[in-house]
DNA sequence: CGCCTGTAGTGTAACGTTTTACTAAGTAGA
DNA sequence: TCTACTTAGTAAAACGTTACACTACAGGCG
């Protein structure tokens, strides 16, 4: 690999000249900044990032910090994110906790050590790992807001209204919840702003919280074998929908026959079960590349703009929703 | 953050001494010894990556190159290869290139850039970026080998006539073939081995290529809807597979009623689409897992062992294969 | 002419680590 | 007592880059 040293040499001039040069500063002549230029190309010239990095204390690489990466919210997500990073020159380098605090807190260690020059981070758990305020890099989170970081999700309560606007054109009244876990406020605004948009209208027949991962505990089995009257049944998100889907097939019910459903996410399966489900489209590609965009204003010392980034969903409406009640005037 | 040379104060010894203790080699007394390594935790030192990898030439991270996270085969791939890096303090930097050959070799660029000690690598089409070479870092192979290059997949063979056994077993002497990219070695054994192993039972009664993301073209569609005569679709994987069921859906046909079908993969929606997906299991996570632990070898310098590792496959009988024929002995 | 300013360019220290070559002191053998 | 060897430890160079402090020279101005 060739260096600096090896294109001063070649031009005739000092390593300070080339470097004035690569950096692209004033104080060189035309002809030897044409030179430098020249050589450099010659030799395939590329910068080495660990002396870069020893020296100025910038890798150019950020760390991607996922609970699961096996939750397909999350692969999305992080396509997105190499993308827009490599785009803007930038190394990804990627921590998959698998749910698991201490293998985040193992991530951030990891990466504080290689030095990363940020991170963009889906927080696991309600608290944040302890070496986390040694990392003195600028943090964005992406879906789970926690005080004091700049954070990049979409409008859950856009989508919970929709949901609940959607539930009553359907003619649903009587509904049950299937939430994701409630110390997560994207969780909990999900379902709230379902169960506040229309409170005289909408009653909740029954809540119960499971992991987003959609493993239905035994709460969630008894609930979605009972339903107590709930005709709809609202997840927390698609993973949780789609085993509830199974789950209530397992004890012969049919869905929307005897029951509907809705989930959140809008994950490329829900395209795919039987019967297609109604869910919630996150601009999930958007949300990476935003998260991108904030972490690289904020290396670059740039002061910070906003501390929340907020993007529109959609209703994605498919056949996991059926019509009940009155009839209603036609489209 | 902690130095050597903050140890070598607090201890009052020279930073050679510290560095000796900390890479533990033998030219120091066990006191000095002792009084480095509590200073060291005392002051919870890191070494700082970039200055060890400018003076040794090695970063102790790796590069993870994939097509497409999109795809269920990968993100759990990806977390197997991070988490077993992690446990052997490897950094993993991830590049997505989103099945375009220019991402591909950017991404290159970019980890040759940051000098990482290797790659693991699930190469996009038939022909290698060109950078690779100028890469003077081992590199494994996921899945589809290719000349000089260590792989790790599992054995496509064995999928291809245990499912050829399986389809004999349930009656299909007839069948179509959905395979995979002809270009992708792991495509072509699946099929070639499930054609001959009994190639005078089992007749193929059409074959037509997709791409693994399983985007079906007319040709696959004309297939589906034209069947001639088989009773039996052998996707070359689950992707594939899973389209293939919608498809046949939309045109009114029943999966396993009217035609039955056999996955790849065994991703985690097999078991949610309805028929569920009879299919055949590779361990991904075992796969990554070797192939980091054969980079990691390599990176140590050890000596080519081995230059494909082979897993085992399992067949995973679910329903989307309809028993036909002659009746045959219980089990 | 002497002074100032601006432009073009250079020498060198520094970043944090590893490693080579070296010294000093102790120990053993003859 | 002298040599030879081992052990414990250190000084300093090196990795490739950046940036500070500096020089040299030209031109402009009073």
């Amino acid at each position: 690999m060739a260096t600096v040293k090896d294109i001063a040499a070649a031009v005739g001039v000092s390593v300070a000249t080339v470097s004035n040069v690569l950096n692209d500063r004033p104080n060189v002549g035309r002809a030897n900044r044409q030179k430098v230029l020249r050589a450099a190309k010659l030799l395939g010239y590329r910068p080495n990032r660990s002396a870069q990095a020893m020296r100025t204390g910038r890798t150019r690489a950020i760390g991607l910090v996922l609970p699961d990466l096996t939750n397909p919210f999350f692969p999305e997500l992080a396509q997105a994110v190499e993308n827009t990073a490599r785009s803007l020159g930038l190394l990804v380098c990627l921590i998959d906790s698998q749910g698991r605090a201490d293998g985040e807190s193992d991530g951030f260690a990891l990466l504080m050590q290689h030095a990363v020059d940020g991170v963009i981070w889906c927080p696991l758990g309600p608290r944040l790992p302890a070496n986390l305020k040694n990392l003195a890099r600028p943090v964005v989170l992406i879906d789970r807001p926690r005080p004091g970081y700049p954070v990049v999700h979409s409008d859950y309560k856009m989508g919970g209204r929709l949901l609940a606007q959607y539930a009553l054109r359907m003619g649903h009244t009587r509904v049950g919840l299937l939430s994701g876990p409630p110390n997560i406020e994207s969780a909990r605004q999900r379902s709230d702003c379902f169960v506040n948009a229309y409170p005289r209208t909408i009653k909740i027949a029954w809540e119960v919280s499971v992991g987003f991962d959609g493993v239905l505990t035994p709460d969630a089995v008894d609930a979605l074998e009972r339903r107590r009257g709930a005709t709809l049944i609202v997840a927390g998100n698609d993973l949780i929908a789609i085993s509830a889907m199974r789950c209530l097939g397992e004890h012969g019910v049919s869905v929307p026959g005897d029951v509907s459903i809705t989930g959140f996410d809008n994950i490329r399966w829900t395209d795919v079960v039987t019967p297609r489900l109604t869910t919630i489209a996150q601009p999930l590609g958007a949300i990476g590349a935003k998260a991108v965009e904030l972490v690289q204003e904020r290396m670059s010392g740039e002061r910070i703009r906003s501390r929340r980034t907020i993007f529109d969903v959609a209703l994605i409406e498919r056949d996991s929703v059926r019509r009940i009640g009155q009839s209603r005037p036609a489209a």
